[in-house]
DNA sequence: TTGCTCCTCACGTCACGTGAGGTGGC
DNA sequence: TTGCTCCTCACGTCACGTGAGGTGGC
């Protein structure tokens, strides 16, 4: 019985590689020809055919060219470390998962918003965005993720209860502020109070978490309340812009008092 | 209200973005400082802090740089070439999603597998693995998908009762060729008849889909039947080797008469 | 004077894609 | 003789990381 023996090119139709990552394998040394013709022409072994067989499901498997190598050096005896670089593999996929998906929601929910009937001014969107997306990134996965099950535990209408009792409140403050009425007044210390149990019921329940939530949106806050405070003061149809940073103070002084 | 400057290293830190990012941003001409002191040094205006947000909040929703640059370039004034590539950026997120998903399945069920009370031989394991991702590799995304929505909706169970049913067909066939049976006997051919209504309970109902799956598995067949076929036969704990192609070849003859 | 910040090259990354220019086999 | 296959450089990719070696500001 002959010996099969493939060129270059056999090999890579048959295979569905290309003939530069055939080339690239052997120069790395992953996958090489057993034989060579007179001519320098590479003549690939059943072998050598087996094994970019393997290094293609490997790599299918989200490994890297390298672990390929570990895998196949130490892994014809023990499949240990191939289980081992799986697991790990996994562990990756499983955190690749769920950015991607976390992504997918932002740009989903922007499409959406982009696609609605009134489409948003490009200064205000883009401002919108920018604070969000450094909230976003203020906050480690774990810290966004609990608060993203906090919501979702909540349910959408309570959130948007919620955020409806927020405007009330802020407009009332509003009235109260303009109204000249001191941030010790008892009415405002009410507001206030209700403010805060606006923002409790976003509380995850872990304190540690809350804490780190409470001090990203205060930085976020620093760095950014200019443009939210112009935002919300758009929306809630003032005409005075940066009433939103005053009465962040107003409340502020009302909790104190 | 005397207009603020940021050095390189104040937005590296208040952004939380490398000096590298932003040295290549620059370079790139992508978010550039407006001032530079008498010494060369950058000095960060608060449009340039303000472009370097949008930057940021762009390419954490998946954007490519050069994207963002389109989009920062003509999105002032429309937010469509935004819509559009946020659009097209869903897709792809979808894509890589699926795609994830898919390969932690693969994964998984191989830890599994691995973790498993009896631990498979390395070489054996190796080549079921090739066979596998194979077959994979033949069939484009849209069939795979297909097969696998049909796999869903028989179910685990039904799916394990025809893989048994198509062991217990295999076994009878065998002991019919041992026995010197011939092809067109008739409870040769009714075993036949089994395996192919086994093989239709996994159409998809699309002929083309169908098509297209089964002379995937030819192909595969073609190129591991050898390693196909030993690894059946030692499941079976058959002694003759390659006794798989055989059957094969015997199931057709039968099916033809 | 001494750190610290800032500056500009410039190579490396990962798994190939894409020519460029030339030789050998049917 | 003429395609076709095969060969070996060698640069490009994308968004930076990581030194190297030097200058300026407090």
């Amino acid at each position: 019985m002959a010996e099969e023996r493939w060129s270059i090119g056999d090999l890579a139709s048959a295979s569905g590689v290309t003939l530069r990552t055939l080339y690239y394998y052997d120069e790395i040394g992953l996958v090489s020809a057993s034989e060579r013709t007179g001519a320098g022409h590479r003549r690939y072994t059943a072998a050598d055919v087996q094994r970019l067989y393997r290094v293609r499901a490997l790599t299918q498997l989200g490994l890297s060219l390298d672990e390929v190598a570990t895998v196949l050096r130490s892994g014809a005896e023990n499949l240990t470390a191939l289980r081992d670089l799986l697991a790990a593999q996994l562990a990756d996929l499983d955190v690749k998962a769920r950015r991607i998906n976390e992504v997918r929601q932002r740009v989903l929910g922007l499409v959406e918003l982009l696609d609605g009937e009134t489409m948003p001014e490009p200064e205000r969107f883009l401002g919108t965005l920018e604070v969000t997306a450094q909230l976003h990134g203020h906050l480690s996965e774990q810290h966004w993720d609990a608060l993203a099950a906090r919501r979702a535990e909540l349910g959408d209408d309570t959130v948007d209860a919620l955020r409806a009792e927020w405007v009330t409140i802020v407009t009332e403050l509003r009235r109260h502020l303009v109204n000249g009425t001191p941030a010790r007044d008892s009415a405002v210390r009410e507001l206030a109070g209700r403010w805060q149990r606006v923002a409790e019921a976003f509380r995850t329940g872990q304190p540690d978490l809350d804490e780190r939530i409470q001090a990203a949106g205060e930085v976020v806050w620093r760095q950014h309340g200019a443009r939210i405070s112009e935002y919300v003061s758009d929306r809630a149809g003032w005409s005075a812009p940066g009433e939103m940073a005053d009465i962040v103070d107003y409340v502020q002084r009302a909790m104190k008092s």
